[in-house]
DNA sequence: TCAAGTTGTCTATGATACTAGACAACTTGA
DNA sequence: TCAAGTTGTCTAGTATCATAGACAACTTGA
């Protein structure tokens, strides 16, 4: 018997990727036994051998945990991450019981592409300051994102983040004193080897892309983001009304 | 040389993703000759085959088009689609100049599990109608939904929608004159065998889950559901303040 | 016309993925 | 204690993945 599908992504993946979703959406819960390797086979029609690769590659990211003579266990939990017109990244960590952290990867200069220009309302080839962050609930790596701001308005914006690990506090620092999420674009896409890396994340795992532009309460636009969440560390909650 | 990452992801689908959010972000324009098999290659480190592999299951999928002596050229475009507090597919499709169409998969009945029973304010155990649907736009698949209602508040619900082809024209035919969004979450995973063939999509590629509960005037909970998007195909507009 | 650059097709080889079967090591409950 | 059920480990064979090189077929621009 054999099963060509020729998707491009290994059988064993497939069969974890069914697993972490029985997880993520309550079909196993945490702590509770998973069916036997033998079912699990039986069930995705694959030899046990490609279940047992599938359940290693949870157990090493810390999803399960196999007991010999017992049986496999499940053990994990996903970000709650409202998306409201005042996001903040420290805020809805802290509110979860985690601990918010911010550690600056890269900080350069780049210039205005169409899209960018458009969104900061500045000229196509204005100056920008780029900064390439990572973000962390406890020590787990939750999303990178990568920030314009124009470099006109906010000199140095890369050294004065790389000392204050916080985009609120840099946008303190020039004096704005409020600000609030103008628009938000979600896509999702596969990780890329970079984010992967800087993510934790294996080869091939989904994140969830969002493009962001905060603005002052005037409505001018300050910062625009695009971030890489890992999906099978978040789940964002749309609030409505 | 080799390249072994055993992550799970064959490379040719490796190079196929990184080219595909390429199109989907706009460093290659529609109509846009990409880089030759050669550079594409010297890019990924890969073997010129590799990259022919991936370049082939993008032409299958209709992104680009190969021209012998000539080149590769790029042709797609994502849908917008905005999460508002009134989110109508039809008229989100509609409004993008696309034909909206939907089609009754399966309609059965089924019970009440905690999550949903908290959602739709009911017991666990209750009675519900479940009915799972594609919608399209024109004729390319969007996303697979699985909707719940209580049986007791609309009964016999799965035959009025296989008539209507609308979730607007159920309610209304059970006198629910309006309704909107009440809560909205949305997540990202690896389409399963049943949602990648239902979504014409090949296995292993990215859906957005959303869970979703609509309210009617007096905020009492009407339906819930989950869909599952091709996340190729589209992309959600968060829209704030 | 012609040279340079492009995609298309062939052969060949080694590494991985998947299947198959057998048995060991261990846990659990009767 | 013991049988049934569980995970862990070994051997082997077949198919797919990825690499490598060579050359054909075709397009483009000088």
């Amino acid at each position: 018997m054999s099963m060509q599908e020729s998707s491009g992504v290994a059988l064993w993946r497939q069969v974890a990727d069914g697993i972490e979703r029985g997880i993520a959406d309550g079909r196993f819960a945490a702590g509770e036994k998973l069916p036997g390797e033998m079912e699990i086979a039986e069930t995705y029609r694959v030899n046990r051998h490609t279940v047992r690769r599938a359940l290693a590659a949870l157990a090493e990211r810390g999803l399960v945990r196999a007991e010999r003579g017992s049986g496999t266990y499940v053990e994990a939990q996903r970000l709650a991450y409202p998306l409201r017109s005042r996001t903040r990244f420290s805020e809805i960590v802290g509110a979860g019981g985690h601990e918010p952290r911010g550690q600056l990867i890269e900080a350069g200069e780049d210039i205005a592409n169409r899209e960018i220009a458009r969104e900061l309302c500045l000229k196509i080839g204005a100056p920008l300051i780029r900064i390439e962050a990572v973000r962390l609930a406890d020590r787990t790596p939750i999303c990178v994102s990568t920030t314009w701001l124009s470099a006109e308005r906010f000199p140095d914006a890369g050294n004065v983040f790389a000392n204050v690990h916080s985009m609120t506090k840099l946008l303190g620092h020039y004096g704005v004193k409020d600000y609030h999420r103008a628009s938000t674009r979600i896509t999702a896409a596969i990780a890329d080897a970079t984010d992967a890396a800087r993510l934790d994340l294996s080869l091939g795992r989904p994140v969830l892309v969002v493009d962001a532009t905060d603005v002052d309460m005037l409505d001018q636009p300050l910062v625009t983001k695009r971030s890489r969440f890992a999906a099978e560390r978040v789940e964002f909650l749309v609030e409505n009304g």
